[in-house]
DNA sequence: GTGACCACCTGGCCGC
DNA sequence: TGCGGCCAGGTGGTCA
């Protein structure tokens, strides 16, 4: 699925592909996929409008469009295309932004997880999914006092608790997974029994193996390809995510596939006890 | 306030 | 080969 590394991939990619351009219409083929909107409002105040820049906060695309701002949540297996004209619609292909150069850019999403919010530009820290967003682990305001403030009164397992993206936003199960590991922290483990220096480690390894997925263009897996032909290599980089049966490049015990909280979760039992 | 559970949705996989 | 059932999972809503 898309966490913070893959959005950031397809932020950078489409930057390339769609700044100033003009839109001429939009087909919305799935309803519910815009949610603050009704489709009418939702075309009305974008037709006619140029793309002026994409942002990114933890996993959510924001195309900035002359005043508005429209949210993308790509969720599980959201992709964005950029198309011309006359290609024919594949099914999955359930919003379709028409530009004035015959070029298009379409939004397709197997699962029909993914969310479109629009909303005033000047709203977006104001009334907006962003404003209930946790840091992101470059953000130097996660340190381990916020950490422990956010997780000492916690018995959720740790691994929920970096899912919560309202405390620590971009991180996926993917992500979660690897970051967990090489903390040495068992997933399972309650979040307020964690120690100054797991909130250090959490922090130092959240940004670490983030960086390095950013700057391989993310995780190509089964359930998640980019969009445009890029294709992530942090996939070889994964030291126990998808590793089940496979030794630990540590201490060499076979890593264990569980669940937390209905969650796939990858593990050494050995190394994180 | 917290945590558990469910719905959303469909392709892939497995067993029969 | 075809069918049914299960699994995957981020987020928001509901309920205890």
């Amino acid at each position: 699925m898309p966490e913070l590394p893959e959005v950031e991939t397809v932020r950078r990619t489409l930057e390339n592909y769609v700044l100033n351009k003009e839109i001429r219409d939009i087909d919305i083929f799935y309803n519910k996929m815009i949610r603050n909107q009704s489709i009418e409002a939702f075309r009305n105040q974008l037709i006619g409008k140029k793309i002026d820049r994409i942002e990114r906060y933890g996993k959510h695309l924001v195309f900035v469009i002359d005043e508005y701002a429209l949210i993308s949540h790509l969720r599980m297996e959201g992709k964005y295309f950029i198309k011309h004209l006359e290609e024919e619609r594949n099914k999955h292909e359930h919003v379709i932004f028409y530009f004035t150069d015959d070029s298009t850019l379409r939004y397709q999403d197997t699962r029909k997880f993914g969310t479109m919010d629009l909303i005033l530009y000047k709203d977006l820290h104001l009334n907006s999914p962003i404003v209930k967003l946790g840091y992101e682990p470059f953000n130097n305001l996660l340190d381990s006092k916020y950490l422990k403030q956010k997780l000492s009164k916690k018995t959720v397992a740790i691994k929920s608790a970096l899912l919560d993206q309202t405390i620590i936003t971009g991180l996926g199960n993917i992500y979660v997974d690897e970051v967990l590991f090489r903390c040495n922290l068992n997933p399972n483990m309650p979040s307020n029994q964690l120690k100054k220096k797991d909130y250090d480690n959490v922090i130092l390894y959240s940004k670490q193996v983030l960086e390095k997925a950013i700057n391989l263009g993310g995780t190509t897996i089964r359930s998640y390809t980019s969009s445009l032909g890029v294709t992530g290599r942090f996939q070889n980089d994964l030291l126990v995510h998808t590793k089940v049966g496979t030794p630990c490049v540590v201490c060499g015990t076979e890593i264990l596939k569980t669940k937390v909280n209905g969650r796939g979760t990858y593990y050494c039992p050995n190394c994180q006890k």
